[in-house]
DNA sequence: TATTGTTATACTCTATAACTATA
DNA sequence: TATAGTTATAGAGTATAACAATA
């Protein structure tokens, strides 16, 4: 085997290669991958405590202040009041939120169209269900965009 | 499109489990898949210098420094006189160095190994195929293994 | 006593900029 | 003057530990 022909390698390399064209993507949004994440995961938990979003991100909560900070002063989310417990913040996705999770999910919608490119209909659906099997047998849980790990 | 079932995400997660596995797997031979890239270089371009293998990396020299500075400790490389540059230091691989070169790439062909386990040679034919098409297509030259970018 | 959010601190990795000795 | 190697410094990004308010 070439070695620099590897499919670990080539899995790397083109995973990288991805993960760098979403943030380039995301850019003109204002948001990295990670606040893409955080937005998706209001958005599909809405009320969700900042601890609770961190668990679902896998990273520490200290670090979910700064991104929420990030992402309230750009008027994407909003610390609101927990109904239950008043050390906690009940955080919401506001209607710019949810167009910029839309629009960062156009943004990867289009990412896939640009790697599948250069693949046929069969060849893609084909590469699809490896990357699937993979995953799983990998036990890669789909939590987090990965920035690193 | 489910959103964590995409193949650009799934590429992303699954490249970065290359990468960290790859990484873990040389840990026991005490060094980091950049390690492991210099290492290859150098084998490939006996009598290299520093500059010349950062160069290749894209790395910039100045970190080129540690990374020698950790290869010549371990004894897996040396910094020979350049025949015709003073200034220049031409990099050798040692026996150990060899040898520790050739673990690493028998632990990137067991890696191979673990990730295609869930498909079928056919399958991992078309994978493989796929992964190179892509890279070509997005303009990738392997040149190392991607840290970060 | 445990937990949420927060802040402060430290650590890793890399980028930028200088310095030296040669070319 | 330009370049190879080196060193020093600074900047991201993240991890660890402590703290106040509340459970």
């Amino acid at each position: 085997m070439e070695p620099l022909e590897r499919v670990s390698y080539l899995t790397a390399l083109l995973g990288a290669h991805s993960r760098n064209r979403f943030a380039a993507l995301l850019c003109p949004l204002g948001i990295t991958p990670q606040h893409f994440a955080a937005l998706r995961w209001i958005s599909l938990n809405d009320g969700s405590t900042q601890q609770e979003v961190a668990d679902l991100m896998e990273v520490r909560r200290n670090l979910m202040v700064g991104l929420v900070d990030d992402l309230e002063a750009a008027g994407l989310v909003i610390r609101g009041r927990h109904p239950a417990d008043r050390r906690a913040h009940a955080l919401h996705l506001t209607a710019s939120g949810r167009r910029v999770l839309a629009e960062g999910d156009a943004a990867a919608d289009a990412l896939d169209d640009e790697m599948l490119a250069p693949l046929d209909p069969c060849q893609r659906a084909a590469f699809h269900d490896a990357l699937r099997a993979m995953a799983a047998a990998a036990g890669l849980s789909p939590g987090v965009f990965p920035e690193n790990r």
